[in-house]
RNA sequence: GGAGGGAUGGCAGAGUGGUCUAUUGCGGCUGUCUUGAAAACAGCUGGGUUAACAGCCCCAGGGGUUCGAAUCCCUUUCCCUCCGCCA
């Protein structure tokens, strides 16, 4: 959400921004109901001041019953006047409120222009493009010889886009939660383990809400509905507070099982499990002061830290800075990191890198007095620490062997035992 | 799931229909005093709206009664105690 003196003072700017997003908002229109809102609002605030008054006259009349009597009377008509306003200036209300949860951050200028993902630019490559010298087999083949994954009574369990992970597969994403966890927490990232569902605020907080709603998942019955990512939890955790500034900038590393509806995606990805309902995820966060520079200070602070997970997990990467037109409306600049697939002979994402100034702090309304003592919105920022079983694919495909086996890169060995390579049944059985 | 009790400003805690539309204490800030600090004393000390304010809004959220609601009624949420069930 942007400021809303803002939009009034800069309907350019936003409307440019809204252009660049491919976000179709008719900020006249907006700006329309807000003069409404505020001229209704005067009205309705006059005749309260005028109603307390005679409310404060009449608390004071005492014996002279005449008088008291058309005083009340004064007070009845206002009350009427007043309730006879109400419902219009409620309804214009929620509808600027409704606009401006619509209206785009600004993207940094240094963001690439663009309409969607063939736009985005390649800033950065590492590792080198693996070769082999035997028929490199895709994930789902190298799952199904070392029995890792059971897609049709995932499948019959819970529907589409379903998978059970088993043997190797399920220590490996185990091992990989811990191992990014481990290591994201021993730079003084706070470790959190926050709830899977959460209520409505939480998502209209970090953006999910409203215009994603048909990818989440609502729990029938209660007022709550299945997150697609940790960022929505901790968003919720701090919403309507107000930081101390020392306790700035707070940073996470949040641990989170993910649900998404992948509506609109039938037939893509269908194979294996690259685009699915559920899956778990390691997620950095940081709340930091209003501050530009601080910002883009943390947002490189937190695509290095992925950065070295996936190079700790010997997977060949590039970084890509993403255009205006698939960032999404609330950010104002975002990296995506993509590790090699063999399978493919190209990137994917496994990593996203945003950050926000305050836009999502101030929909879930999170302030910090400064040292001046001015309150403030803070600056939120978020990026994957690693998310499984996404990240199997690059890491099973680069890793395999002629053999069929996978070898484990070195730095995952000790959340897996010391084990070095991934055989079928090792350990576990055939179901 | 059943029964009961609660929710007030950073914290504690008064206030059960209007006479200052939030008493007071703690904490915090500033000043006096002091070489400095502590103590003592004095003052200040929530958020929002608005171009701004002496205006208006906010006593968990929503609705109602009333000329007037922190206060009365309904409702939702959350917390606590007890019972039941339970990993």
């Amino acid at each position: 959400m942007l400021d809303l003196a803002f939009i009034r003072s800069h309907p350019d700017v936003v409307k440019e921004a809204a252009r660049l997003k491919y976000n179709d908002i008719d900020i006249d229109y907006l700006l329309e109901v807000d003069r409404k809102v505020t001229s209704l609002q005067r009205e309705v605030e006059e005749a309260r001041a005028q109603q307390n008054q005679i409310s404060k006259q009449i608390a004071k009349v005492g014996k002279d019953k005449e008088l008291r009597e058309k005083l009340i009377a004064e007070g009845k008509q206002l009350a009427e006047q007043i309730k006879s306003m109400e419902p219009m200036l409620i309804a214009l209300l929620e509808e600027r409120q409704q606009l401006l949860y619509l209206v785009p951050n600004i993207p940094d200028p240094s963001a690439p222009i663009g309409k969607d993902e063939n736009d985005n630019v390649p800033v950065k490559y590492w590792g080198k493009i693996p070769t082999f010298d035997f028929e490199p087999r895709d994930l789902y083949t190298i799952m199904q010889n070392l029995d890792m994954v059971d897609i049709e009574r995932g499948v019959k369990v819970a529907g589409a886009r379903s998978y059970i992970l088993k043997n190797d597969a399920a220590r490996l994403e185990l091992a990989l939660m811990n191992f990014a966890f481990d290591r994201v927490a021993r730079k003084g990232y706070t470790p959190l383990i926050v709830p899977a569902m959460a209520r409505e605020f939480c998502f209209i907080g970090n953006g999910q809400f409203p215009k994603g709603r048909d990818q989440v998942y609502a729990i029938e019955n209660d007022d709550t509905f299945l997150v697609g990512t940790a960022e929505v939890s901790i968003t919720g955790m701090f919403k309507d507070e107000i930081l101390k500034v020392d306790d700035l900038p707070l940073r996470f590393v949040a641990f989170c099982p993910c649900f998404r509806r992948e509506a609109g995606t039938y037939g893509k990805d269908t194979r294996g499990v690259f685009r699915i309902h559920q899956f778990n995820k390691v997620e950095q966060y940081i709340i930091c002061r209003a501050d530009h520079e601080e910002s883009v200070l943390w947002h490189e602070a937190l695509l290095a830290n992925s950065e070295e997970l996936v190079q700790a997990l010997e997977l060949p990467y590039r970084v890509v800075n993403v255009c205006t037109g698939d960032m999404g409306d609330g950010k104002v600049g975002m990296y995506d990191l993509e590790c090699w697939l063999p399978s493919e002979n190209r990137y994917r994402e496994t990593h996203s890198c945003s950050y926000f100034h305050d836009w999502q702090a101030r929909r879930a309304n999170i302030r910090y007095r400064d040292e001046d003592g001015k309150v403030r919105f803070v600056h939120t920022l978020n990026n994957t620490a690693i998310a499984s079983p996404r990240i199997m694919l690059p890491l099973l495909e680069t890793h395999q062997q002629a053999d069929g086996s996978v070898k484990i890169p070195a730095a995952l060995r000790p959340y897996l035992g010391g084990q070095e390579y991934f055989r079928p049944h090792e350990i576990g059985a055939k179901v």
